[in-house]
DNA sequence: AAAATCAGTATTGGATACAATTATGATATC
DNA sequence: GATATCATAATTGTATCCAATACTGATTTT
């Protein structure tokens, strides 16, 4: 074994209930109830508790005082200012990586275009096009910058799931990030930039609409 | 009692870790061992850990697999992206807070800055800049952007705390302050966006001078 | 009848004990 | 002498038990 990352009960399961939500297990505003979850999941409530903490800081879960965690409810103002902030931060990380770009990023932007091509798991979906949108922002090489910009990312997923939004226009969706990378590839950053910024702009207009 | 809102302990400890970090009884990249920690604080260890795991999320500590929580070693490149980003979002706030502010708001933004005026401890000045902020925010009625306005305002001010710039200047961040809340005051959105933005800049310039 | 009160129950937060992982240091090996 | 290996200790993560809080529904009170 070459890198062995032992990876703790609390963060595996994190990304289990994550996929969980996303895939629409659980609707808004419903109550996660520890023991339910963490029996259901094999683990104790310890690990449970930091993994539902780890979910809050996303926005995937609503933990209040003593009264448990909840799936948020979504309204279109948190929706608003996630892209709009997004639209912000993400031109600035894409134009910071510009010039930085080798194939190998390409590459891999390329690879979960392709790997969503089929892919009808809402949660999975989420992931290709975060790991879409990463490849073009990380020879920015801002770990900080990109950092906002994944937590704004995975809030925006569930939104996005519950607008259903993310599985309804898929297509529409592939259209633009082929347009995005291919704009990266030519090396024109001024159309890279329209074209991220338009794809937010669409994402964001076809979930208010709501297809659902 | 009007308002009887429960605290939960890690919640409690997490105000009061946060002011040591702050007050530099922690050096950057030192370990936070749990069960020291924990004893001190007069705690168990599980609620030590979710306040850590929370301190993380506002970039105050690094947590690593099984190997322990310490505080982050604080680079260039992250103050720069954090107030980067606070240029290009709290604009955006202040100018969505224009035409809402109400008298209340203008007092509770001028007794922060009072209240700073005599203030020496770190962590407490830390508070009360992000009072008078987020007093000249809240109006914009836009919780999920203030959100976010506010982790990057408490990630700076851990690096505002190791540059000593917290300390060190606060009669130019009081005189900046001031300008900023007379422009809110007169009404000039425009004055007060360049005041903002000006103040954002002067800190971050005078935090890489390093008054140390 | 509506509202307040007060059991009892359900659920979360915290303390303690235990398991898993990592760090340390001495010994062996080349 | 430098490096590898193994046992030991130090530290973190997890499970379980207990305490604190919130919820529910019936009863009382006005």
């Amino acid at each position: 074994m070459i890198s062995d990352t032992k990876k703790t009960q609390a963060q595996a399961i994190t990304e289990e209930i994550r996929a969980l939500i996303l895939n629409g297990t659980f609707h808004p505003g419903e109550p996660l109830r520890q023991e339910a979850l963490s029996e259901q999941l094999g683990v104790s409530r310890t690990p449970l508790r930091h993994a539902l903490q780890s979910l809050a800081e996303d926005g995937l879960v609503e933990m209040i005082g003593f009264k448990g965690a909840r799936i948020p409810l979504i309204d279109q103002a948190m929706t608003r200012d996630l892209f709009e902030m997004r639209l912000l931060l993400e031109p600035l990380a894409l134009r910071s990586a510009f010039g930085h770009h080798t194939k190998l990023d390409f590459a891999k932007a390329e690879m979960a275009l392709d790997a969503a091509e089929g892919e009808q798991k809402p949660s999975r979906l989420s992931e290709l096009n975060w790991e879409f949108h990463h490849a073009l922002y990380a020879p920015s090489n801002r770990p900080t910058l990109l950092n906002t910009i994944q937590q704004l990312n995975k809030a925006s997923a569930l939104a996005e799931v519950i607008a259903t939004s993310i599985v309804a226009r898929p297509e529409k969706s592939a259209a633009e990030h082929r347009g995005l990378l291919q704009a990266c590839r030519n090396g024109n950053e001024d159309d890279a930039v329209a074209a991220l910024s338009e794809h937010l702009r669409l994402a964001h207009h076809d979930m208010q609409n709501g297809t659902k």
